[in-house]
DNA sequence: CCGTTTGACATACCGGTGGTATGCGAATAG
DNA sequence: CTATTCGCATACCACCGGTATGTCAAACGG
């Protein structure tokens, strides 16, 4: 009985549980959170509602799947955009950079930015930011002030006002549609993060 | 007929109106708009469901006026605070240093950042927050660049940056307590703010 | 090879929710 | 004094999230 081929039966699991991952992060990012029913989710996966709560404890359970989901896909994108630079400033810079850029697809946004906060609470939103992508900020800060590239402060509030920023920029760019709009912001972020560095 | 007093009628009407919205507050600020129920807040207000559909046109339109209510005050606020002070940058500090420490009351927060973009949705949470306090930011970047005071750039995106930077503060410092993270955040604002004045 | 067990679902059902249609009684108008 | 308006209560509905139970094939022990 080698354990090769144990098969079929988590296969299948599996293949469900991520095709309701799927249709749930698609409707929850087409409708939002508040409109769209479990009926509509598990008839788009093909399943009932059996199917979901087997795999699922509740509705908040499932969006909080894909959203982890989804803020692990953005901080890899984040880290990986950072880790093509050496410089520590120009790691900052791409990051966030390249944040904005991911979170800026419409999709996303509804649930990582939007909905997430009020789903599950801003306290546990946080907690799991801060595990994806805003960790990442915070040590690429810390190691600039170790650098002594950018002053000598608690990086902590420093981190939060960045992401914020950020935030709320990719969720203006989403519907303004101007490229230039992208550029403005681009610049306008630059500006302030130099203004964290030691003159 | 003299319409001078018109009465009873209208009176009462906005007694019982007020009252919808001053529960209406209060609950969703408690637990958020998705876990307090209709039936809820008008067993607080000591009237029933008929009442409110009298008054609102849906639990949203509700939530919508409770909204409205709390981001005029705030503006106000913001307002006031500015204009205590005679040259245009400390106007802008001042407001935005008024705008974190009145958004940092735990009650206003959960409706005004949190649960407010993902009922309304974000453009209609942006059009209002734009109608109340999101406009006199714009207007004082406007004033700066235009006195010469930072340097000539587009003020939408900065202001975006500079709003969104603020709301995630002040959601963080309702939740830290530690009274030092106010100063530190205020003082890595006012950094940040500085890096916008011409050199 | 076969009975038994496990587990991945489907089915049936429930209390409660937002929303609507209607009824009613007092304040107002004429 | 009658008619009408209107602020609100009552009764009701479709639907939603969640649960309890049933079902049938795959995995397993002998």
């Amino acid at each position: 009985m080698p354990p090769d081929q144990h098969g079929t039966r988590a296969q299948q699991r599996e293949r469900t549980r991520q095709t309701l991952l799927r249709e749930g992060r698609r409707l929850f990012a087409e409708v939002g959170y508040g409109a769209v029913s479990l009926a509509e989710i598990v008839a788009a996966a093909g399943v009932t509602k059996g199917a979901l709560y087997h795999h699922f404890d509740s509705k908040t359970a499932l969006f909080r799947a894909v959203l982890r989901d989804l803020q692990q896909e953005v901080g890899e994108r984040v880290m990986e955009a950072a880790g093509a630079r050496d410089d520590s400033w120009d790691q900052l810079v791409a990051g966030c950079q390249e944040f904005i850029t991911a979170t800026t697809a419409p999709d996303t946004q509804r649930i990582m930015l939007v909905d997430g906060p009020a789903v599950l609470g801003w306290t546990e939103w946080r907690e799991m930011d801060e595990a994806s992508s805003a960790r990442h900020l915070k040590e690429a800060l810390t190691t600039l002030v170790e650098e002594g590239v950018i002053a000598a402060q608690p990086v902590a509030p420093l981190a939060h006002l960045l992401s914020g920023a950020m935030n709320e920029a990719a969720l203006w760019l989403a519907t303004s549609g101007d490229p230039a709009d992208l550029a403005d912001t681009r610049a306008a972020l630059g500006r302030l993060l130099d203004a964290l560095r030691v003159g």
